[in-house]
DNA sequence: TAGCTTTTTGCAATCGTTTGCAGTCTATCG
DNA sequence: CGATAGACTGCAAACGATTGCAAAAAGCTA
């Protein structure tokens, strides 16, 4: 069917091995035999076989990316970073999606292994420590997003402690007191890191902490709906919402649309990650960006090198930060404690819109 | 390193033969010794490598998915859909993003047979249409979503002209005559094919076709952006919009956001394609489902029809189509003629508000 | 031109499976 | 009891590349 290296070799009147060593420039060749060699194949449409490549070397020019969902915006650009960068090189990515799931995961990555992946890069459940740990002596692995705490291996995060208190700060410094925060599972590092990073902040600020302000759960939007509701039911509800669970923020949205609360005049709200469609929302979401392209890219970064230098073990294995950034928009506001509870409930709801228009048409 | 066949064959004093034999069920062995040689096999942790399976059977088990991109929500669902399908059937899926662009697409296309996939799924450019036919001779292939006009290759369709039609018949029934229409550029089928089903309608329902109404354009946030501008300037604005063009809905909902205009009090909004958020959104946008999830799991029937019956060539080959389905949410409404002009401008925006809130507030 | 080194080439084994063919064993029948 | 069919099994050759080793060719010196 398609043209194998026998042919390239008969063509041109060598041995298969001349002509692999010349095609693969090993450079046990004559520089004359080489260029014949390369024109005839070229000629011929001769296209190396990976496969037998593969089961000869062991390597499969393969490399995996296992996410948790593709819904996840970050998950998104990640993906698509990763495949550019390593499509550059002349690898394959194969995509997986895991669910969050330890069982799905634990497949996987037994699926990839017998692939004969040549690297992977993984945003782990955390559940599945021990076969990471012991894939990791067959293939090179990064991290990302998430550390596996049962596991030694090399990780990618984000700054979620920097992000959040950053986040947090802002709210403060546009004078809210009362901050309510609806942050991922606490099994889960971000989520961890991210109560971190709001508790470090207050407490600079001199703010009591309020338990009742906290609010943990899981990736889903329902999350946010219902976080968001014991939220703005309590006795003094919050001025400003810090949704850094970034799968909540749709609940959240619907349950101030559902109440008619206005954003930013009755409450201030911003976001951790971003999405496309934060930016085109009225109003224009601010929000917390956690970099993902810039993940991603350190990620791919360190699995080349891991790959690269694939002799000298697992050492220097690192943790990597990615810092955090505050991209202002128009959901934030300055705080007007004149107003009390509620805020500007009593005030005309057209307002809102006016005002938030004013700020993002400037196009 | 890992467990081989020879391993399993020797620790259970067979030929390597047999245990092929055993351990594919290729049905030649006694009973006996099959089961003997699956519970050794188990208990050493035996794992047939793929690639020297692949080598010799000319079989990968990878199965590709090639799209535009990650952004669009249809191909999001579209590839959570087939890698779960395949997973289930023992396939990984190698999931390639060609940006719509012919040269990446061409490239892609090659690295993938370069792998052996054993079946393709794609979302074709349109212009590698040879290139494809060629490779139809090697690999089961399925196009989705759109044609490739210069092939003869099975493919999965949206029912674009019904569900524009669909679409446009529903604004109709609201009272709408003056429709406008953002919609996908003429030279993609499901550009042509949905102003297509837009003109039937509007035909069918004795409205003169007005050509200022009707505006194509690239699938990006801006396209919409402009064409909304140009819309809403026009001396006798449309009453309604629909935004046949998914990635142009985002640019429409910022101009109506700067303009201040109400929906659906001053604007009816319709569009195609559903996006998660579409459903959290305020006012919750109406949409023209395309099905996603179903094309994906058709295209998935199909290939593996293909896959099975890999002797017979391309006889049957087909094109299907998936059914669109309107889901009405609260961005349209009854069309009253006696505000005229921008419409209901004097309502109370909170009216609008109450309304859509009330649909929504069953949680 | 012989003798030496240095390139360049070819032979053949190998990677881990699958599979055609032939050989072995068991059981059945006359 | 011997012949024979049938059910299992093993040998060995693929699949398409890479690679250690040895042989051949080429280049060089004397």
């Amino acid at each position: 069917m398609s043209v194998t290296l026998k042919d390239v070799a008969q063509a041109a009147r060598v041995s298969v091995s001349t002509a692999s060593r010349a095609l693969t420039g090993t450079g046990l060749t004559s520089e004359r035999t080489r260029q014949r060699l390369t024109r005839i194949a070229r000629e011929l449409g001769y296209r190396p076989n990976p496969i037998a490549r593969g089961l000869k070397t062991g390597q499969s020019r393969l490399v995996a990316l296992l996410v948790h969902n593709l819904t996840n915006a970050s998950f998104q650009v990640m993906a698509e970073v990763v495949q550019a960068r390593l499509k550059a090189l002349g690898y394959q990515m194969l995509l997986c999606i895991g669910g969050d799931d330890a069982e799905q995961e634990s497949d996987t990555l037994t699926t990839l292994v017998d692939h004969r992946i040549d690297g992977l890069i993984v945003v782990p459940t955390g559940k599945n420590g021990a076969q990471l740990e012991a894939l990791a002596k067959d293939v090179p692995i990064v991290c990302l997003v998430r550390r596996d705490d049962a596991t030694d291996l090399e990780t990618v995060l984000a700054d979620d402690p920097q992000g959040a208190y950053l986040g947090t700060r802002h709210l403060i410094e546009l004078g809210h007191k009362r901050i309510g925060l609806i942050v991922g599972r606490q099994d889960t590092t971000s989520g961890r890191e991210r109560l971190s990073g709001y508790v470090r902040a207050l407490r600079e600020a001199g703010i009591a902490k309020d338990d009742t302000l906290i609010h943990a759960g899981h990736f889903v939007p329902e999350t946010g709906a219902t976080c968001a509701r014991k939220l703005l039911d309590l006795p003094r509800p919050p001025s400003a919402i810090f949704v850094a669970n970034h799968e909540a923020t749709l609940g959240v949205l619907r349950v101030t649309a559902e109440r008619n609360i206005a954003i930013p005049a009755d409450l201030s709200l911003l976001c951790y990650e971003d999405m496309p469609w934060f930016e085109w929302h009225r109003p224009a979401i601010s929000i917390v960006d956690n970099g993902a392209r810039d993940l991603a890219n350190l990620a791919v970064d360190r699995l080349l090198h891991r790959m690269d230098a694939k002799g000298n073990g697992n050492d220097g294995v690192r943790e990597y930060r990615v810092g955090a950034r505050l991209v202002q928009r128009d959901s934030c506001r300055q705080y007007e404690p004149t107003s009390n509870g509620r805020g500007g409930k009593s005030k005309p709801p057209a307002s809102k819109s006016k005002s938030s228009a004013a700020k993002s048409a400037k196009v």
